[in-house]
DNA sequence: ATGAAAGCGCTAACAC
DNA sequence: GTGTTAGCGCTTTCAT
């Protein structure tokens, strides 16, 4: 490694003390009152020596690492890794760098993740949380360390949060599938005590009992992370198989994926057999045959509020929490449009 | 932000100096042979008062930050966020934190991202390059940074990579469509002087001869990546309509996800008007009518592999630099196989 | 308008 | 065995 050259290299080249340099580097000549020659020579000095600060150094005095740390679920699901592209450009903007890990819905996992970034002195972070981490995140509180919930948060834990108003989007999505004549509609959810998948619920059920519609517990299909592909196969199974239900809401794009392989493995067809209707996004929804009909998130405003909202409280240090709701778009395709 | 407890509260604590309490905490007890009651001491007072270490400082000291910046073309493409993935729990088993960034194919980007994480401090680079960075590749090995190229390499630029061997996963996926009798096979390929491209392109047309077919100039499509979707159209059309090709071979995921919105569109069948075969996964490759036949590249090996090397040249400062080649499999499905 | 100097929290060479 | 101490490179107060 070449040489690293500092602010010492510089002042001494220059003849000043290396306060001086420090300030005309930060552009706080103003406010220092550095002479204009001075100024020039050492930015001149610096250039020419090709200067590179080190952020670890002033990190360790300015107590702020331009840093910040990104916990989702996992960072290869399509929907996390759109988000996380939108946040690290957000960041970027604004001076900030971006740590990520993935929780893999594991509140261990995300123990540890919170950890590491405290100790490297993340300056906020952005959380999707896992099931069972209250805890973790009251603690953040606790510590104040900055901090905004995405994607999910905990209706009995005060913090900052943006989420997607999945009651309303829930509700739209179900709507359509009635609309479109499909009766018999079940929903796939994870087996979550996470609020937002418990609001997803609810707007189905909202929708169904508008429309005069009983809401049947054959049709609430559970499916645990950990054996996605063998619930969702069994569930497909069980209600395809005896025509107990003709419409699936599902409310993640895991969900939606795997119950698609599903579908096309059993040979019912969409939407004439089985309307569709999916949460989130993915190349794959275009690419089937009938194509799927979703929920689509705003990504964007979700990414980009969500580095705002946390910049905001590093700035402020205040313990008022902010709270976000962000409303989502029903993309209406063939997979939810019956013939009828 | 509670107070944060430091060496030296633990030192007063215990009454002893600082350098005791680092030696405990760093379990460099045995060499600086500490005596076991004072040992014991320190560690209940380092978790008495929940000390964290500050990174920060260490790594001003040690000059190593224990954290790896990791630069993709993007990472919401599946084929990097599932790297990264990889990347990001190999670094972890081995105490690194990693950071990322997307360069968009462009090397003014990557040009900056690679300075901000060389100001951060990263011990090391794993770099998917874009075009026109071989000087950014050069500039880094002169300044001696520890630093593994993945996916793509320059021929001509002496560095630590790991890449796919494109050529023969190439050659076998255009031979299973001529194997299934398809003549006029065309390739979509980035327009772009990288050299795993033209590998692949490479492969495609050895096949070709090897099997005594022509390499026709016009089956070869050259996609900009700053107007993937226009170009993909003018192709698929162009080749289509009158019967030109009657297969393509995409030599990357985005180009085959929007070739099949295009082939969709059209109305011609795969694999019974056009067969298809691609590099990389989806999941829509699956969820499509006649599921793609792809190349599967082994990510776990590309990214593990790229993690011990960086990991093993930044122990050995040495300058010698390693290359592996990883061979890719070919997942055969209907995408590729004609009727007749 | 400029410089000296005190740390930020930690490591490690060195002294006792 | 244990303590002292000199920095790592930077920011910033205070003195001049």
């Amino acid at each position: 490694m070449n040489k690293k050259i500092s602010m010492k290299d510089i002042a001494v080249k220059v003849g000043v003390s290396t306060a001086l340099v420090s300030y005309v580097l930060n552009n706080k000549e103003k406010e220092a009152r550095v002479g204009k020659d001075i100024a020039l020579k050492i930015r001149k000095a610096a250039s020419d020596l090709n200067y590179q600060p080190n952020f670890i150094a002033r990190s360790l005095k300015t107590g702020k690492t331009n840093t910040i740390g990104v916990i989702v679920a996992d960072i290869s699901n399509p929907f996390f890794s759109n988000l996380a592209r939108i946040i690290e450009d957000e960041a970027k903007k604004f001076g900030y760098t971006v740590i990520f890990g993935s929780s893999d819905e594991r509140a261990d996992k995300s123990g540890d993740l919170i950890e590491t970034f405290i100790n490297r002195q993340v300056d906020g972070l952005i959380i999707a949380p896992a099931e069972h981490t209250e805890s973790q995140i009251k603690t953040l509180r606790r510590k104040e360390i900055p901090l905004v919930l995405i994607d999910r948060f905990f209706p009995n834990v005060d913090a900052n949060y943006i989420h997607t108003n999945n009651f309303a989007a829930s509700y739209e999505a179900t709507e359509q599938l009635i609309k479109n004549g499909y009766k018999r509609i079940a929903i796939f959810a994870y087996d979550a005590s996470l609020f937002h998948m418990q609001e997803r619920t609810r707007g189905y059920k909202a929708a169904l009992k508008a429309n005069k519609l009983r809401v049947n517990k054959n049709l609430l299909c559970q499916v645990k992370h950990a054996s996605l592909e063998k619930d969702v196969a069994h569930h497909v199974n069980a209600l395809v198989k005896d025509g107990e239900a003709n419409a699936i809401f599902f409310t993640t794009n895991s969900l939606a994926v795997q119950g698609l392989r599903e579908i096309i493995k059993i040979g019912i067809k969409v939407p004439e057999e089985i309307g569709v209707v999916s949460f989130d996004e993915t190349d794959a929804f275009d690419l089937f045959y009938a194509p799927i009909t979703y929920v689509k998130q705003n990504l964007t405003d979700i990414g980009r509020e969500s580095v705002r909202m946390l910049l905001e409280s590093l700035e402020k240090q205040t313990k008022k929490t902010t709270h976000m709701s962000v409303e989502a778009k029903l993309v209406v395709r063939k997979s939810s449009e019956r013939g009828s």
